[in-house]
DNA sequence: TTTAGCACTCCGTTTCCCTGAGTGCTAAAC
DNA sequence: GTTTAGCACTCAGGGAAACGGAGTGCTAAA
């Protein structure tokens, strides 16, 4: 059989009905929304060879019709009219971003919130680095007698640092050593390697500098697999309570605290395509078979990736959404994408 | 009327059950868990008694009895046997601690997390100054010909630190010569304040220079600006979908939402105690009006305290979320309270 | 191929009834 | 005075039955 305009159209109409009223849409319905006249007989023999072709699903003998998975797929992927973010959407979406995120290692930890509250679903974010992170340079500064700042400079430009006190008597020059030795042997490594090296030098320096350098060591290392474990923030997931398909407090739950928990599934971006998203049964987690996510990347820095994730139930409003997430993600990238791109003196705001 | 000793253990019973089961209690069940023979009829004498005295309710005639707010806040006060935390659940406590929090100003952004699947409840985190952080000292470090690293260190011995880009070249020299004049004008007071001596100072300053001394200001700025605000930390929030008082999608989102939104209204304790118990309509907030919060608060560093609270049903569990979360906010002090204390050489582990 | 007409299906809602847990009250027993 | 047995009464919650209506599939005519 095959797919007519006309079958097209009428799929693209039950879809929208159907994100927006939540109700399955009858023959009667459509009819009405179709230009030209067109009884509802003529609709419903097209709506019976919409559901033989797998596009559409009736709930029961005598309901109206709900697109399937396929018929989201075929939707997001022809039939829907891609938006564009409105001027005042992308103000409020501007206004989010200035007024928040100043701070390079806060963009992450902010965005999943902001994803959140802009688009009206539960959102999460993740960080993604291309390459390793390593340390590249180490500084430590006197502060008094017994206590310095360890400052580490990593590759992804991000700058760490801490105060530490001492039970022993520093003096700059002292420090100064350490670094130097700090950045011969603990730079552009891994965390493990790093406790390797630690463990060749214990014997070459002195106990008591020893116990210093350990401390800084241990630091660095702290930092390094912080930065790899890919930490997910989510937000807003109490925003799902709106949709009548999580009524129930069983389902709600599931698919919350698989948001909130078993950060290590949720849906991350393959290949290279900016924005993806996946429908129901295409999700690989069996708590997100009834949900769709829409997940899009940007960049940080040089060599970090932020993704950003919205989730919602099967019927989520794709087109709105996919232009907010778009324009949110190409507005992060632009404000952090490139630090070096910045215009003299200018600082980051907008 | 008098309060007896018989009313009281009557009391004491319907609580527990009641936290235990969620439904209302009836006299025959009393009568089964009382010490010594009483009829049911006794009891029920006693029940009316205790609906007039304000401390039971009936959801209807026919119903059994339902401890209400003062009900609960008596059970808190004199009847409510103290637990301790049993060996396992404190080595759960201190595992978590231990595994999770390194670096001190992730401790209260996590201590929300934890809480909340420590205790099993929602949960919500929050830092409190008890005097305005300032400037410590900066420092500022060279990296490349255009750019360097600004360290910040804070009064409440936090150390922050952020690469920037400079367009023009910069010499060490220089960077020691604007550090001095930060240092000698822009330590130990406010984020306005600092302006104001921008202001001033942009007469007396080279153009180039003054454009460096705006960044670092700035951020310094924005960090004080940034630890003024009480930013609060929730966890678990999607845990009140467990219990059936929340079971009403509407209920649970407007909690929800509450605790997740609106941050600024959230209980905190008042006075010197280190834990407080509010109870249903005790809450100002009228979200929280039937349910109930259970704070304590800790000690981080030197001058500042952190705050945790746990938020559940009226009917929540006060015995064992005060023991936990006593025990959880007593670790926390041990481990962040006072850095001196540290034996030599030893790290924040355990 | 489209359309009007019609019988049919089945969900969601309402109504009604019934059951049982629990009560309050009375009057006798302690 | 307090406790207890006994009894009539109340009311929420659940299941069965009845109803209405939206929507269908099919047939036969246009």
């Amino acid at each position: 059989m095959e797919l007519t305009d006309r079958k097209k159209q009428i799929l693209k109409i039950v879809t929208e009905e159907y994100i927006q009223s939540a109700e399955p849409i009858g023959s009667k319905a459509i009819a009405e929304r179709m230009p030209g006249k067109i009884s509802s007989a003529t609709i419903r023999n097209e709506l019976a060879d919409l559901v033989e072709m797998g596009y559409l699903e009736q709930p029961h003998t005598s309901a109206g019709r709900v697109p399937s998975a396929k018929g989201y797929r075929l939707y997001v992927n022809e039939l829907m009219e891609h938006k564009t973010v409105t001027g005042e959407e992308a103000e409020k979406i501007t206004a989010a971003l200035g007024g928040q995120m100043k701070q390079l290692d806060q963009v992450v930890a902010q965005a999943g919130q902001m994803a959140s509250s802009l688009m009206g679903y539960p959102a999460y974010a993740v960080a993604d680095h291309k390459q390793a992170v390593t340390v590249q340079r180490f500084e430590l500064i006197a502060v008094s007698q017994d206590s310095f700042i360890a400052v580490v400079m990593l590759s992804d430009s991000r700058v760490k640092s801490q105060l530490m006190h001492l039970q022993l008597q520093v003096e700059a020059e002292h420090l100064r050593q350490i670094s130097n030795l700090l950045n011969t042997h603990f730079t552009g490594i891994s965390a493990p390697e790093m406790n390797g090296h630690l463990m060749n030098l214990s014997d070459q320096v002195e106990g008591q500098w020893f116990l210093l350098l350990n401390q800084v060591v241990e630091y660095a290392g702290d930092l390094l697999t912080q930065a790899q474990t890919q930490e997910v923030f989510t937000g807003g997931t109490s925003q799902i309570l709106k949709f009548p398909e999580y009524r129930d407090a069983d389902k709600a739950h599931e698919l919350m605290s698989f948001i909130s928990d078993s950060k290590e599934n949720l849906p991350m971006p393959t290949g290279g395509a900016s924005m993806q998203i996946l429908i129901g049964p295409e999700n690989v987690s069996d708590a997100l078979k009834d949900s769709s996510v829409v997940i899009a990347s940007y960049d940080i820095g040089e060599n970090m990736r932020g993704l950003v994730g919205v989730v919602g139930p099967t019927r989520m409003d794709y087109a709105t959404v996919a232009a907010r997430l778009s324009y949110f993600a190409e507005s992060l990238s632009r404000m952090f994408g490139k630090p070096q791109e910045l215009p003299p003196g200018e600082e980051r705001k907008t």
